[in-house]
RNA sequence: GGCCUGUUGGAGAAGUGGCUUAACUCACUGCCCUCUCAAGGCAGCAUUCACGGGUCCGAAUCCCGUACAGGCUACCA
């Protein structure tokens, strides 16, 4: 029988979801889903030092809110592969780092940081090729070990590397790729305050957890030789590799968590008014295209479509004009409902309509519904209607002097005066009533009016403005 | 420095030796619609695939070199 493909998103909770992050959930996410396999969600909190609180749980909620639901997780865990973080399952990785010292190919080294970065500095100076670490513990024997630990010095466990060996594995998205073991240094798989180092870690979970996919990004393409060479000690069969490219910033560099040209977080956009399904769609394109040129993809049409082999090997620029017009589309193609439900909270944060009925809420979003690319642009149009432009423009102050503007104002004013209901029949026919009655049209018509009510000389139809305003208010602005 | 990846219009990209006078989508530009903005419709937008050689009747596609970009070379992941 097939092993079951079993599938991993292992972040290190040193931050929230970004989009990176996101991008490779996704991927595993599809192939997981794809081949009726698990998804799983695992913590690699072994960097003590720079985890942050809540971002465990941030990167979970993210995740689920846009609909890459892990199988399992520390939240629900499969007590067949629990526990769920690192941290947690420290006595497991000592035991089979112990393992590797028995076996003789893993030892205690106890050099400490500062001889460690002179034997570099001594090695560069040389002019040696490639530099690596000198193996200087590697033979050592029990009375030296004591010595140095009578010296307080706390051993590392440093995994020794193969000689002249081939690492040759067939990555599923660049096909064969291949490294040799000498220009690998020996290195660390246990750090001296007794938590393993990621190479280990990772290749231990994976292993115990039967992970048989690992997409992740490009930047692990070097490690996977080291990988390799434990699985290789253990006699495990390693997982099948696939190496994603990296997402750059419109400069063409990766992402950085310190980049602010463009928003790097999960719940920057959701609190912008993004909907998950655009983003999952947007996310899915990003270095990945479709056989056929499908642009809009259900998550369903996702997972059915997707093949590892079609994902892109040269780095994805992340264009947010891309974003919106995805976003646009899928806020386009929501029903009345679900687009007033999204909607809502954006227009509560508009103090004029705080008071308003749903009925008039929901009548007034809708004329947004084809205009706005994510949430927030319909606060900014609405506060654009609603409060009042106290400094007019050069353009628009001209041609509010113009001698035809005060006539077409002040007849279309008596008109407002005496209309007795607000629709959209009615707020036409006024219009071709001041038309008739004063010979004036098309834009001289129109701008005062326009300009008068908002300030600007943009904006939905006329009706629309003076419905929402209201007959008091649009009377007070002319 | 060493090792490993990559390089097709502004962006995502298709393309796997002849059907490519390089698809499709976003962006951009113009036109139509229209009081305006948006939406929508139509049209335009790489004589050329980083550069230089080579193989071949024929190359964006294969080979070599160069340049540039990125990753790893941590007791970070």
């Amino acid at each position: 029988m097939e092993k079951k493909v079993r599938v991993r998103y292992a972040p290190s909770p040193t931050g929230y979801l970004h989009i990176g992050g996101a991008r490779s959930a996704l991927f595993n996410y599809l192939y997981a889903k794809k081949y009726n396999g698990d998804f799983v969600f695992r913590i690699e909190d072994t960097d003590i030092e720079r985890n942050i609180p809540g971002a465990e749980e941030s990167q979970l909620h993210d995740l689920i809110w846009l609909g890459i639901i892990p199988d399992e997780s520390p939240e629900k865990p499969n007590p067949k592969y629990a526990p769920y973080r690192q941290m947690e399952k420290l006595d497991i990785y000592k035991k089979y780092a112990q393992k590797l010292v028995d076996m003789g190919v893993a030892y205690e080294c106890y050099c400490t940081e500062d001889e460690l970065a002179e034997m570099k500095e001594e090695q560069l100076s040389r002019g040696v090729k490639s530099f690596k670490y000198n193996r200087h513990c590697l033979n050592l024997t029990p009375e030296e070990k004591e010595k140095y630990k009578k010296e307080g010095r706390k051993p590392t466990i440093r995994l020794k590397m193969m000689e002249n060996h081939e690492f040759k594995f067939h990555d599923l998205v660049r096909g064969d790729v291949s490294f040799n073991s000498n220009d690998i240094g020996d290195f660390v798989i246990m750090k001296s305050n007794g938590i393993p180092t990621y190479n280990f870690a990772v290749v231990v979970d994976d292993h115990l957890m039967e992970i048989t996919h690992v997409l992740r990004g490009e930047e692990h393409l070097s490690n996977t030789p080291k990988q390799l060479q434990i699985y290789e000690y253990f006699g495990w069969e390693p997982p099948q590799f696939g190496h994603m490219t990296i997402i750059v910033n419109p400069n063409g560099k990766k992402l950085s968590k310190r980049d602010h040209n463009i928003l790097q977080f999960m719940s920057q956009y959701k609190e912008l008014g993004y909907l998950p399904e655009a983003i999952f769609n947007f996310l899915f394109l990003l270095g990945w295209t479709s056989e056929n040129n499908q642009e809009i993809f259900t998550k369903e049409e996702a997972i059915k479509s997707f093949d590892p082999a079609r994902l892109s090997s040269s780095p994805s620029m992340f264009d947010n004009k891309r974003l919106l017009w995805t976003n646009s589309y899928y806020i386009k193609h929501l029903n009345d409902e679900e687009y007033f439900d999204f909607i809502l909270p954006f227009m509560k944060k508009v103090e004029f309509f705080a008071k308003k009925n749903e009925e008039e809420l929901k009548k007034i979003s809708l004329i947004f519904k084809q205009e706005i690319r994510n949430g927030q642009e319909i606060v900014d149009l609405l506060n654009e209607i609603v409060v009042k432009k106290e400094n007019l423009g050069e353009e628009e102050t001209a041609i509010l002097d113009k001698p035809s503007s005060s006539i077409v104002i002040e007849v279309f004013k008596k008109s407002l005066q005496n209309l007795d209901e607000i629709n959209e029949m009615n707020v036409k026919n006024l219009f071709k009533q001041v038309q008739s009655a004063t010979g004036i049209k098309g834009k001289d018509l129109y701008m005062p009016i326009r300009i008068k009510l908002t300030g600007v000389m943009h904006g939905i139809e006329m009706f629309n403005i003076i419905d929402i305003l209201g007959k008091e208010e649009s009377l007070s602005r002319l």
